[in-house]
DNA sequence: CTTGACCCTGCCCCTGGGGCACGGCCCAAG
DNA sequence: CTTGGGCCGTGCCCCAGGGGCAGGGTCAAG
């Protein structure tokens, strides 16, 4: 029934170093530890669980996480949820993989990453807030800026079309544009007063990106992938980059769909 | 054009601490450094390199690697061949994962997991080598026991079918098998002799797997799978399992499918 | 000239162990 | 009973890739 911390190592292929450290964690604790000697001794009933940890650490799960598994009542619930987890990191490094591909080789790839569309857009009156705002403090920006031109939107007649960011100057490590949030609206309640302007008709060459690939600098790639495709095509820039958040940000998962990346040209 | 380390860092995105540890890697070198006071002067030239230096680590890429990637003349080859690597050990890590999460819900969702198919199998006469051997070993003997064999039926008349390997008992980590390593010979040749038996027709249910998935203890799910199945169709074992090598083990790739797991059934 | 921001080195900390040294223990053979 | 070889114990230093802090030097603007 109990067996030497060396027969038990050998048969739940884990290292004596790492059952020692096991136990100081309180991960796996040997059944009986002699007071006099300080000599491990498990129960066979352990190696299921001592198994258990070696195949989970070899997911890379960290030991407390490891732990957590281990305690839970459904064992598998608590895998999972780390495993989608680590799908969403591994997908978020292959996004960055495949853009620094494309850097690395000049923009070689980039048509076969993302599929360009056409479309035309009406006027629109927008409510717009803008600034000057550098790459790390953007997000955050964004989302307040957001929030009041919606807010705003609602006391004039409402919200019309899905809200758009303009980028006037690059916003990056080195350039921090200005950035205009533009939250269109119908204008039949109210007249236009105060930050309200008139954005034109065009026609816009965007790309669709899910909600995972929105996440400098991977986006960068979406703007060249549209940049080149425009040169491709013939047709020429006709105005600042846009991204247009169609969807609704905060209910999307990584993999939905939830915004454009959009260039006017002629 | 120089600029101090803490206007490098933050244009970097790289902290203090890590463009210090670079400098002592070799990795990225300031291009002065004041010999008095030891400031470290960095040139805004060497942004780009820093900024790929924080996008590789972005991906878990040791810094050893980094290196290798930064002096690379083809860089994107570079990272190209670790994005390989990193894909491949992170399908490993998955199909572990899923193997687990079956383990952990007691056989749940194996039936969508893994293709069960059924095929007759004529008499074979096989040369065969059988032995005890321990989970850790069974590769490496396999590896030999399978070139011995191939070797003798060469003397014999010549392979005449893909070798396959069958568990007499099972070989985990308390258990050793036996296993016996057969192959099939064509008997116009010569009479048999020796190691040499007949390997009754059967019909077996079996599933096809990656190279990948030839690992243990995921590959216990595949065979957890084709014993579910058949069960599931009423059908009974009717004999030990059986690995099928059929197709060439060193020139496959990690999704090659190379392999099947097959259980007698009746 | 002062002050505050900036920079330096050096030390300890983290995770998940590997490796080695030094010494105690246990069991079987002689 | 002793001796030897194999287990087992603790403790220390090491790895990557930094984070954080202490203590002290430096730079530039007011």
């Amino acid at each position: 029934m109990l067996v030497t911390i060396g027969e038990f190592a050998r048969r739940s292929r884990l290292s004596l170093k790492a059952l020692r450290l096991y136990e100081r964690q309180g991960l796996l604790r040997p059944a009986v530890v002699d007071p006099l000697n300080g000599y491990r001794r498990y129960d066979e009933d352990q190696l299921a669980d001592a198994r258990l940890i070696a195949l989970l650490r070899r997911l890379d799960m960290p030991l407390a996480e490891v732990a957590r598994v281990v305690a839970a009542d459904d064992r598998a619930a608590v895998l999972a949820g780390y495993w989608a987890r680590a799908e969403q990191r591994f997908a978020v490094q292959r996004d960055l993989a495949a853009h620094l591909h494309v850097v690395l080789t000049g923009g070689k790839g980039l048509s076969e990453m993302y599929e360009v569309q056409l479309r035309d857009v009406p006027e629109q009156v927008v409510l717009t807030e803008q600034r000057h705002v550098p790459q790390p403090a953007l997000v955050e920006w964004m989302t307040a800026a957001m929030t009041r031109v919606e807010k705003a939107a609602g006391e004039v007649g409402g919200v019309s079309a899905a809200p758009f960011v303009i980028y006037h100057g690059e916003v990056n490590e080195d350039s921090d544009g200005p950035v205009e949030v533009c939250m269109p609206i119908s204008t039949q309640g109210a007249p236009s007063s105060g930050p309200a302007r008139v954005e034109p008709a065009h026609r816009e060459a965007y790309v669709r990106l899910k909600k995972r690939e929105v996440v400098y600098p991977q986006i960068l790639s979406a703007y060249d992938a549209v940049g080149a495709w425009i040169k491709d095509q013939g047709l020429a820039e006709a105005g600042a980059p846009r991204e247009v958040y169609w969807a609704d940000w905060d209910a999307a998962g990584p993999d939905d769909e939830v915004c454009d990346i959009a260039f006017p040209v002629r």
